[in-house]
DNA sequence: GTAAAACGAGACAAAATTGTATCGTTTTAG
DNA sequence: CTAAAACGATACAATTTTGTCTCGTTTTAC
């Protein structure tokens, strides 16, 4: 469980004012504090600072030159991960395809980012810009299994908030399959989509049509 | 959220040696902070003492009377937990059935306790006793769904752990339905069947055999 | 090579949380 | 009605976690 990520964090967002110029170390200690972080809070919510900066291999001093505060650590992993998930989602939109191969896409495109949405998960109660990001991707998912019921792929009398669920869920059982191996991701979104759509009953024929 | 429980939780176990002799307040008093507790564990790993309390309707030192440590808590808990799984699986055992309606039993029988067992899954990692009994847990469900592909209701391809994952999380997801209360338990079962055997593309069909 | 940047280790103070104890009041059982 | 049981409130000590600071060492950039 030692988590090598499936993907790479960007560099520190070079938006701040009068940026003090970085070292290159401080730089990967940044990602790697966020990244251990992600994966702690993760595997237990309470996770300490301590057991954060041990994970990310520094100091816990170093820990807090980075994030002054707990919950300076939480709002910028939460900022993050809105940023990525955001940058996803709006990839899959760009084309514009039939609602069964823009969920295809979305799985594909999430399901390497199945740590970040889960995070945002049970992580984006307190802030209020964090939530509201979160929200936002739920908006989409749902709007996306509208489309997906007008087209007739989702059978219309399933209730919208289970197939909301049931994708959500989807993306962080297949990140699980990823992290612990059995499954790369093309495969796991194979296997998601297979799983929502068609069930786990029929031999593997491959979805209906 | 305030969690109305779905089940109710049973009497203090008279099984300590010596029992004190309780009130009907007493009694009623830790069935509540149990319940409370639970709701707010699931709710945030790292609810404290004081957040327990409070949702149990009790001052904190009640809390600490009936359970000396938050770890005691904790521990009681799990054990309380692992007992109502454990009777619930037993029930569904006890009928020699197909495998595929052991799957709608065991549905029925454990969506109600969808909080303990979701307890189970983050909280019994501290614990031998309780995560041996949690253990226990998924290696019955390993065992129906070895039984349901050697009976040809789950494809054979589909990795046995996707597919364990896969019923863990629809008992979560069915609970929630429940609590939030736009499906009742035998509805959740059937859709939480159909999702987990046929998907939700089909219209509504009912599962072939 | 050298100076600035960043770090680790450790010492501390400041919360926050836990656990204990006391005391007066309410509830229960009979 | 009464005595025992249980409770709430509150105060207090112990522990844990957080956040700050300093100092000597390592790494980086040039």
């Amino acid at each position: 469980m030692t988590a090598t990520s499936l993907v790479s964090l960007s560099a520190p967002s070079p938006q701040s004012e009068k940026a003090p110029r970085r070292n290159a170390r401080h730089r990967n200690n940044r990602v790697a504090i966020m990244e251990a972080a992600i994966s702690a809070l993760n595997a237990n919510a309470g996770a300490t600072m301590s057991e954060i900066a041990a994970r990310a291999g520094v100091g816990r001093a170093t820990l807090h030159r980075h994030f002054r505060t707990r919950n300076d650590l939480v709002l910028a992993i939460g900022a993050q991960c809105v940023e990525e998930m955001k940058a996803a989602v709006l990839a899959v939109d760009a084309v514009n395809v039939p609602p069964a191969e823009r969920l295809r896409a979305m799985f594909e495109a999430v399901i390497p980012l199945g740590d970040r949405y889960n995070f945002l998960g049970f992580e984006s109660a307190d802030d209020e810009v964090t939530r509201s990001g979160y929200q936002a991707q739920l908006r989409w998912a749902a709007a996306l299994v509208e489309d997906l019921k007008a087209a007739g792929d989702i059978a219309p009398d399933v209730p919208s908030r289970w197939v909301v669920g049931q994708i959500d869920q989807l993306v962080w059982s297949a990140w699980n399959a990823v992290a612990d191996g059995y499954l790369d991701v093309p495969e796991a979104s194979d296997l998601a989509l297979r799983t929502l759509m068609d069930g786990l009953q029929r031999p593997t024929a491959g979805r209906s049509k």
